[in-house]
DNA sequence: ACAAAAGAGTACATAATCAGTACAGATTAG
DNA sequence: CTAATCTGTACTGATTATGTACTCTTTTGT
């Protein structure tokens, strides 16, 4: 099964509630609340999410963390890449494993290429504001997944 | 990271090598030694494999697997959702966790089946053909990735 | 200057998952 | 009936993710 992390999904639940409650500043522990989900991995998730200036934080008392894009901005590929990631897929494709001894299913490195900028490109096209929109209507808007795919065309 | 299964990964190095060698039939242990994978392995793959009609199985003595698709025909999405089940990602998504507590972050519930559209299409884009191109040239083809991904739109 | 509140960074134990293997059953040809 | 081959299940070890704790730094308010 493809998988992406919880975290991926926390930070969904987290970015909505930061959008719908549109203080300008929010706590880790004001979303904790909010959420229900424990402190101690809201802290976690904003905190990368921060570092991938999706949000933005503001440290000392009375500081917090608050949206500077809008959720039409926030893709689902900056968001997935922020917590766990570059998108790619396992061994040879993410340039890792270099004792890679099988000669013959070497000879195919680098072919899930192809597939990885295809899902990068599928991810872009997927909003926060997509997210929000889906418990009610089932509509995503997808701009042009065409365009990234090909590889050195 | 998103993360495709290594049993994926080695599906599309033996679905190449049955593809170049066209032996009509080629049981597990010879394509277990064509492409230096474990037996236990190559039999386990090409059991799935079979079992989801992208190969064909004879049994019995001189039995094997044969090809019965073009690799043009033969996608990922297919490959993938032989060996590692439906594409969906975490939690909630895939209808799992009816003890599903958390009062505001399942309000979102399905959030994520369009985003698993996304994948799911982009992954039909890309075939076993595609995959051996990779080796020499990088360019994938690239259908209508925009027709699937509506909900009820 | 100092204390309190908040984010930043590191590290770790547990739990879940996957990979790989082994073994026993079923099927077919000769 | 035997050898070769696929089928199915179950087990073990390794990898990975998760959730948590602890410590450090930054900033504000008094």
């Amino acid at each position: 099964m493809i998988k992406i992390s919880k975290l991926a999904d926390y930070s969904v639940v987290i970015l909505s509630t930061m959008s719908t409650h549109s203080h300008d500043l929010m706590s880790a522990s004001t979303v904790s609340e909010l959420t229900k989900l424990p402190e101690p991995t809201v802290s976690k998730v904003m905190k990368l999410l921060s570092k991938a200036q999706i949000i933005q934080s503001t440290r000392g008392i009375n500081g917090g963390y608050s949206l500077i894009k809008d959720p039409e901005k926030i893709t689902m590929e900056s968001v997935i890449t922020a917590i766990d990631g570059p998108i790619a897929i396992t061994a040879c494709a993410d340039g890792a494993e270099p004792d890679c001894s099988l000669s013959h299913s070497c000879s195919l490195r680098g072919r899930w290429d192809g597939v990885n900028a295809a899902l990068r490109s599928a991810l872009e096209t997927v909003t926060l504001a997509d997210m929000l929109k889906i418990g009610g209507a089932q509509t995503i808007k997808t701009h042009e997944t065409k365009d990234a795919i090909h590889g050195s065309h």
